[in-house]
RNA sequence: CGCGGGGUGGAGCAGCCUGGUAGCUCGUCAGGCUCAUAACCUGAAGGUCGUAGGUUCAAAUCCUACCCCCGCAACCA
């Protein structure tokens, strides 16, 4: 019997052990994580997940490079990445790593049941081989002058067996379920990238092993203690691995294990967040691997795109890097999260200038939204004496719209739509406050009226703003929300119109985003 | 014919799928306002939407061809 009620579950690509956080993480973890209280907001139960895939060889050389093993090397890493997380303002419910126990052994239980289903062969495969990729590349990758691409660093000639997971005839299914199903992978650029590419070429089977002689910082076959897991069919796994440790009945049905009854499901995911570099994983093997284990198929894979900086590529040996936690430290985390959300929408390739951060900041946040609430709250203390007066919404049109449209933005992953809609908002705020002049109309005790409709007005829609900038901006909402002499706690759009109680008092009123470009 | 992304007023972007007054932030110029974080509001200048064809009553948007720019060692979303 599938459970009441499905969360809506929301991953990132788990990042590679062997390196520190920069800014693409921050990007596609920021992003997922607006999703995520984006759609709590709306009322939905939530399962965010992201974490470290640990495994292989490249893991395993930084360690011998430290002179640790393995395992300490990565408790290390994970130690700055859960930190990392946490300067991130993340509202995961996870933290997944796949060095694990039930991490593990998910992904063992589903090797020995593939095995023991016939869905792998072992044959020996003599060829070319990555160090960089731990992959095979074969002669059609070979350049003309018989060298190998760089992109795949040392190549070296390797004869081993291995196992292998029969992708081939899967070709045809998965092609009929990408077309039958628009939203599978967005943007839909990328799906073209993807059905260009399995109808173009032949899938080769994936091969799922590594001689331990050879690597042996990986999960071992569960059959065949020689080998371990391919560190990408271990990282996949990840997906569900988790929902498998929190009980879900449809993982675990899968794999044969009783499920309780009272625990809430989450499987299939609803989006995959990932970067364009692995859509294959994600939109071919992946897939595959569920069909495989009988299980659904993810309903979205989400491809981001990558962040340039001055419009020079990230790179680490040229110093063209943006320190995610030096800007935080620097200009605050929702800065931080607003910029990034505010300039690039999920898909194309973005460009990231402190000159442009520094104008967003300044127009949108300190003299926009900032501005906004600070005016609007100083006129409220100053003559109503911190009590919201009754009155009539005069802009209730035009919020009821901003509640619609930025609600609809989110629902649908355009962030960037979603934070212009609210600015709308904003922006026709501040018209509003020209156009009625609430600081002269104080001065005509005949016109009180008036006044107590505009700063009424005012007050409500400073209260929608900041709410519907929850999932960007949660710490300047909920500063927002005490100014405005509310209790903080989360954001909810399922009850937009509940008006300001009559005799309501204001909190204290600082600026939200001082400016940053002249001494206080 | 390697793969992919892109070319929209001075800068950075949105719009393109579902053709129909070219929108946003910044910058420039001129006004207004004074509640506010030297913030806010109004108006103006500035664009043959890469080029050339085509479809259409109508094209930034659809089709075709072409030109140009960017990314694809390692780190790495």
């Amino acid at each position: 019997m599938p459970p009441m009620s499905k969360r809506f579950y929301v991953t990132t690509a788990i990042d590679y052990a062997n390196g520190a956080p920069h800014l693409g993480h921050a990007y596609e973890k920021v992003v997922s994580d607006v999703i995520a209280r984006a759609r709590r907001a709306m009322g939905e139960e939530v399962f965010f997940l992201t974490g470290l895939d640990e495994h292989g060889q490249k893991v395993q050389q930084a360690a011998i490079a430290e002179g640790k093993n393995p395992q300490e090397y990565c408790d290390a890493i994970a130690v700055g990445w859960k930190d990392f997380v946490g300067k991130l303002g993340l509202s995961n419910d996870d933290f997944v790593r796949t060095t694990e126990p039930h991490h593990k052994e998910v992904v063992q239980a589903i090797l020995s049941k593939l095995h023991a289903e016939g869905q792998f062969y072992q044959a020996s495969h003599k060829g070319f081989y990555s160090l960089g990729s731990e992959t095979f590349v074969t002669e059609k990758e070979r350049l003309p002058d018989g060298s190998f691409d760089p992109s795949y660093g040392k190549v070296i000639e390797l004869e081993e067996n291995n196992y292998y997971f029969k992708l081939g005839e899967q070709q045809e299914w998965l092609i009929g379920h990408i077309e039958s199903n628009p939203e599978f992978i967005t943007p839909e650029y990328r799906r073209n990238e993807v059905l260009g590419f399995l109808k173009n070429e032949t899938l080769e089977d994936l091969c799922i092993s590594r001689p331990a002689a050879r690597l042996n910082w990986g999960i071992p076959l569960p059959f065949d203690p020689a080998y371990v897991t391919y560190v990408w069919f271990d990282a996949l796994v990840n997906y569900i691995s988790i929902p498998f440790a929190h009980g879900d009945p449809v993982v675990r049905k899968a794999l044969g294990v009783a499920a309780d009854p009272a625990a809430a499901g989450f499987w299939p995911a609803d989006i995959h967040m990932i970067g364009k570099d692995i859509l294959k994983f994600h939109a071919v093997y992946w897939p595959i691997m569920l069909k495989a284990m009988r299980l659904p198929l993810p309903k979205q894979i989400l491809v981001h795109g990558w962040w340039q900086k001055e419009g020079q590529k990230l790179s680490k040996s040229t110093g063209n890097i943006v320190d995610p936690v030096a800007v935080i430290e620097e200009w605050g985390l929702d800065a931080f999260r607003y910029y990034l959300v505010r300039e690039l929408d999920i898909g194309p390739d973005g460009n990231w200038t402190d000159e442009g951060f520094s104008s967003r900041y300044h127009s949108e946040l300190a003299n926009g939204l900032g501005n906004l609430v600070n005016r609007s709250l100083t006129m409220i203390a100053r003559y109503r004496e911190g009590v919201v007066p009754a009155g009539t919404h005069q802009l209730a049109a035009e919020t009821a719209e901003a509640w619609t449209t930025t609600i609809a933005a989110y629902r649908s992953n355009s962030l960037q739509d979603a934070l212009q809609r609210t600015g709308a908002l904003v922006t026709r705020a501040n018209q509003f406050i020209e156009q009625t002049s609430p600081f002269k109309i104080a001065k005509d005790p005949a016109r009180a009226g008036d006044l107590n409709n505009i700063l009424y007005t005012l007050a409500e829609v400073c209260r929608s703003a900041g709410i519907l900038l929850w999932p960007v901006i949660p710490g300047a909402s909920e500063k927002l929300r005490r100014q405005l002499g509310f209790q903080s706690g989360g954001a909810d759009f399922t009850k937009p119109y509940s008006p300001i109680a009559s005799g309501h008092r204001i909190g204290e009123i600082s600026p939200l985003f001082p400016r940053k470009d002249r001494p206080a």
